[in-house]
DNA sequence: GTTTGTGAATAGTTTCACAGCA
DNA sequence: TGCTGTGAAACTATTCACAAAC
């Protein structure tokens, strides 16, 4: 059913099964089962033909899913079906892990262009890409570069926001633990590291761990 | 409410109250109320009030919430009160972020330990903590190390999570982007920065929020 | 026979509105 | 009066069971 409102955790799922999907077409696997993908990333099959079915539906009854055909739907759900640049801002610890980081290449994500206002590393180059002046952010509209990666500290991450939304950036995945305020239009999505660890001790039981016998 | 099962939900801003509790009485302050909570961290104040009811409740009527309290109380539901020493697994580009990330020692997290395969590493120390052979991770256990993270290559993660398990780490932050299978009574949290990223796009021609943390 | 797609049932979460107390 | 705490209502998401299609 296309014409109906699609729920948040489906879309937050989409990328998993685009992952599933590319792991097993990498194997050379030309079809699958809600089954086999489920079995692949953790979830029930019945999650992912409901997830499907929002869009329509993927597959043949009695056959399963068309690798192929799979990833270009769900590519194309997620605007992954063109290459994606983004921006990165701040190149410290983090920042520059995330510049040689591997992972964002397999759904397109390319990073363009780099930032930080740390002199000794402007005009340098790390996994090749060149560390801009982040005084020079505001020229970054002529570059079309829509998605943003905020890697700055606390303080600094809603001046950096304001100025790529300025300067045309529609999406920001922001690794600062700070709430940060963006005009209509920008999407937010935060990642806070510290916080997922600290929610990490409630779910272990308290005491000493009992010997396991297996 | 005490003997009411918690939504998970709630769990997952219990951190987000604390950080912002902990913000606010590093300004000085000593008590505040639901809605200047909520307006510091992005959330609606009832969300607030509903969440701390199911623990009882930490403030008073008609006057709110005693900053020292409520940072005894959340911290104590997450066992955050006391100090938590992690391991951390994987001193690569992103292990090495980590280890100098300044975000965890707010919640009383330690990296206490480090370790890694590549020998040029084992025995140098980065952010201060000696970087040790992984071959000697199954001698973990007399540390009495609850906290793991893992910042290894996909293909070895699930390697290390089991070996982790074995020497008695009860919770597992994980970075790779793999479905890990872990014994009962581990609780993983995958941390995915890709998967992340990947679904920003599908939001950006219709985008509308104006105040996001999530 | 097999596996998808989907309405209906169940479970979980958010929002509301106001009672309860300082 | 002001702000918290909470049952009830509204909303959202998951799970089930089976009809539909190959």
């Amino acid at each position: 059913m296309r014409h109906q409102r699609i729920p948040d955790e489906t879309v937050r799922r989409l990328p998993v099964y685009l992952r599933g999907a590319l792991h097993l077409s990498g194997r050379g696997l030309e079809s699958t089962s809600s089954q086999e993908l489920a079995n692949l990333i953790g979830v029930e099959p019945w999650q992912i033909r409901k997830d499907f079915s929002y869009f329509g539906g993927f597959g043949t009854r009695g056959v399963g899913y068309n690798l192929d055909n799979l990833i270009r739907h769900v590519s194309r759900i997620l605007r992954l079906d063109a290459t994606q640049n983004a921006v990165l801002v701040g190149v410290g610890n983090l920042g520059s892990a995330l510049l040689a980081f591997p992972g964002f290449r397999m759904y397109g994500f390319e990073i363009a262009a780099a930032f930080d206002i740390d002199k000794r590393k402007i005009g340098r180059r790390k996994s090749g890409v060149l560390i801009e002046d982040a005084a020079a952010l505001n020229r970054l509209s002529a570059r079309g570069i829509r998605l943003g990666i905020v890697a700055v500290p606390e303080a600094a991450s809603q001046g950096v926001v304001d100025t790529l939304a300025e300067a045309g950036v529609k999406g920001i995945l922001n690794f600062s633990p700070r709430c940060v305020t963006v005009p209509r239009g920008v999407k937010v999505i935060t990642i806070d590291i510290a916080m997922d660890l600290a929610r990490l001790p409630y779910y272990i039981p308290a005491g000493r761990a009992i010997r396991q016998c297996v």
